[in-house]
RNA sequence: GCCGCUGUGGCUUAGCUCGGUAAAGCGGCUGAUUCGUAAUCAGCAGAUCGUGGGUUCGAAUCCCACCGGCGGCUCCA
């Protein structure tokens, strides 16, 4: 919206002749004169269309500010769309004008020129300082105009979310559901963390999260100065963690038959099914202009999948019906503060996963399934004992289903933080979340899997049951490793973790860019190196060829946190042993090349493997960091 | 978003209080060295001191604004 406001002497028109687009009006609009006003000219715009009521809500309190600096009671609202190129629709315009004056006429003497007449008009301005001003007014985009800050979309759910009111437990593993005060977390001091982090209670901490070291030390990713916070570029290194989780999680789904689709980023913030389900879910979106269109950056798979879904043909006999996408990416504008290294971004890789159930028996039924592949999937990435679980649902839900919720307890071993919510605020009956908590406790939610009791109505996706109607199915989203790049920062944090006990800190053999390191102990020592390596040739061995002493080059080996490091001089040239020093172990073993090789086969088993992403040879790596 | 702290070669930092030619280590490059499990020696290159304004004869240093980062608050699908 574009806004001129003239503190004015007085200002009077009269309407001369209707345009094509010209509301109807009575009598008493069409001539009207004040003295002593605030005279605003309005063009409503494109842009606002994506938010009209928050758009009249921003322009109200820039009026009134003005107002209130000029001291004037009277304001003159009179539309002008000279004042814009990008014009919203003429109905759009009206409703926003109205909504202004009748926000504003609480507080002011208001009067409105009616929309779409041609009119003679006389203003007289009385030309100090703060008599003339535009401004212009954005709603979910920042630094245009002088309006700043608060004038983001902020989604009904994120309001909601406000006034949600929780109740805490406890479920033991006994089955009791104790409020959280009374259970005692001395045998569980994470779990204790976990609370103390989700109920506010304390926070204090005053350090550095060190997987931000980490991240940029190993060369995995880093800050981006040239793009928006949170988005962050990563290393080869990095990439090729991030591509082994992403193979990993979509090898284990489809495993469990899921299929694998893609779907397009950005969405049109009018389309009705979107922007009903945008004010179900907490965040905050990027949003961007294309031509006369509005456009936010999705925030999940769920669009896409939603909409896909809605155009196909489904019979019972299809169900349940599990589609995955790796996100790459999804968008979530966090605030500023929020944002930390790998733990919080603003463009992240998720799975995301839908099943459509036939009903709730079935969701049921399949939530179970999920919950244990997801533990089965933080174990494979090497969390195994590293979360905390949160299972959150409304009142109705325990009520019907308190069986099934002990259960997940059981599956799991440990009591669960509970959230209790009196009413259903979003669009799901009961998740869980798998939480790792790190150095500072501070708690990240990893898997996650929800019961979706809205949005097959809202996207009206149905399917045909076996007496040929149509049925709603129930739907469950589910991501079994959370954001990709926060798995990295949850075994970045627990490295740290294991180095501050005096533990060896490392990454999962599987994970770890490189797996064999070769140090050969002269120059000649290079070609046999090679040979070794060619013979690994599916494992990621690589040579530092390095002109500096093994001593160094050991070293360096160390800092990278790789696996297997062997030194190669004439000894091993002449008996074909290696001498291979175990980082997990902190011991030496002789080994021939090719029982190393199986070694790291057997250990990496049924998790993917990609070849190494960077030159063999050392001497031939640029450095990326430091 | 708000409050506080912070920003100096690729990296880590010194210099800033009290304005006067930007210093070191690591890394890189070149050469010597061909070395047996946590840092071999010598030399060289590399900095619009976050950005933009201001004060001053003169600004990395003082002042203002903005932008990143870190911590706290808020919040977490």
């Amino acid at each position: 919206m574009q806004l001129l406001l003239i503190h004015s002497d007085y200002i009077e028109y009269e309407t001369k002749k209707r345009t094509p687009v010209a509301e109807e009006i009575d009598p008493a609009m069409k001539s009207s004169r004040m003295e002593e006003v605030l005279t605003a000219f309005v063009a409503v715009e494109s842009y606002d269309e994506a938010d009209p009521i928050a758009t009249a809500e921003n322009a109200a309190d820039e009026i009134r500010k003005l107002a209130g600096q000029v001291k004037t009671e009277r304001i003159m609202l009179y539309p002008y769309a000279h004042l814009s190129s990008e014009l919203a629709k003429p109905v759009v315009a009206v409703d926003v004008l109205k909504k202004l004056e009748e926000t504003l006429s609480r507080d002011y003497e208001v009067k409105r020129a009616p929309f779409g007449w041609y009119k003679a008009f006389k203003v007289s301005c009385k030309g100090h300082p703060l008599s003339e001003l535009s401004r212009t007014i954005r709603v979910g985009t920042e630094g245009k105009g002088e309006k700043e800050g608060r004038d983001e979309i902020v989604s009904e759910a994120l309001k909601s979310e406000e006034k949600a009111i929780s109740h805490w437990h406890v479920l033991t593993l006994d089955g009791e559901l104790l409020p959280i005060e009374d259970f005692d977390f001395k045998e569980h001091p994470i779990l204790l963390s976990f609370a103390e982090y989700e109920t506010s209670k304390s926070r204090a901490v005053d350090k550095i999260p060190p997987h931000v070291e980490l991240m940029r030390r190993l060369e995995l990713a880093d800050y981006e100065p040239g793009s928006d916070s949170g988005n962050m570029r990563f290393y080869p290194k990095g990439t090729l963690i991030k591509r082994l989780l992403e193979a990993h999680v979509l090898d284990t789904v489809g495993g469990m038959g899921a299929v694998e689709v893609e779907t397009p980023v950005m969405y049109d913030v009018n389309h009705p099914t979107l922007k009903k389900y945008l004010d179900r879910f907490p965040a905050r979106q990027y949003s961007i202009e294309s031509d006369k269109r509005s456009f936010f950056l999705r925030f999940a798979a769920c669009f896409g999948q939603f909409l896909m879904n809605h155009d196909m043909t489904i019979s019972h006999r299809n169900l349940p019906l599990k589609m995955v996408e790796m996100t790459r990416y999804s968008f979530r504008r966090e605030q500023h503060g929020e944002l930390v290294g790998l733990r919080r971004l603003r463009a992240f890789t998720m799975p995301d996963m839908h099943t459509l159930c036939a009903d709730m028996d079935h969701a049921i039924d399949e939530f179970k399934d999920q919950y244990t592949m997801c533990m089965k999937m933080l174990a494979d990435i090497g969390l195994e004992d590293d979360y905390e679980v949160a299972i959150r649902f409304t009142r109705d839900f325990y009520t019907e289903n308190q069986d099934f919720i002990k259960e997940l307890v059981g599956i799991v071993g440990k009591p669960a933080l509970i959230e209790l919510w009196d009413s259903r605020f979003f669009y799901f009956v009961i998740k869980f979340e798998f939480n790792y908590i790190d150095a500072l406790k501070k708690a990240s939610a990893l898997s996650t899997v929800q019961i979706d009791v809205e949005n097959a109505e809202r996207y009206d996706i149905k399917y045909i049951d076996k007496n040929g109607t149509e049925q709603r199915p129930t739907i469950l989203h589910c991501s079994p490793s959370g954001a990709i790049e926060r798995c990295i920062y949850a075994l970045l944090e627990k490295a740290h973790l294991t180095s501050k006990a005096g533990g060896v800190p490392s990454l999962p053999t599987w994970l770890s860019p490189t797996q064999v390191r070769l140090i050969p102990v002269a120059e000649r020592h290079i070609g046999y190196a090679g040979e070794v390596t060619a013979a690994m040739n599916d494992i990621r061995a690589d040579i530092d060829d390095r002109d500096e002493t093994v001593g160094k080059r050991v070293r360096a080996a160390g800092r990278e946190w790789i696996p297997y490091v062997v030194v190669i001089g004439d000894k091993e040239l002449e008996s074909g042993v290696l001498s291979v020093t175990i980082r997990s172990e902190s011991r030496k073993v002789e080994e021939t090349a090719q029982e190393l090789r199986s070694r790291v086969i057997a250990e990496i088993a049924e998790m993917p493997y990609r070849q190494i992403n960077l030159p063999v040879l050392l001497s031939k790596r640029p450095v990326f960091f430091g």
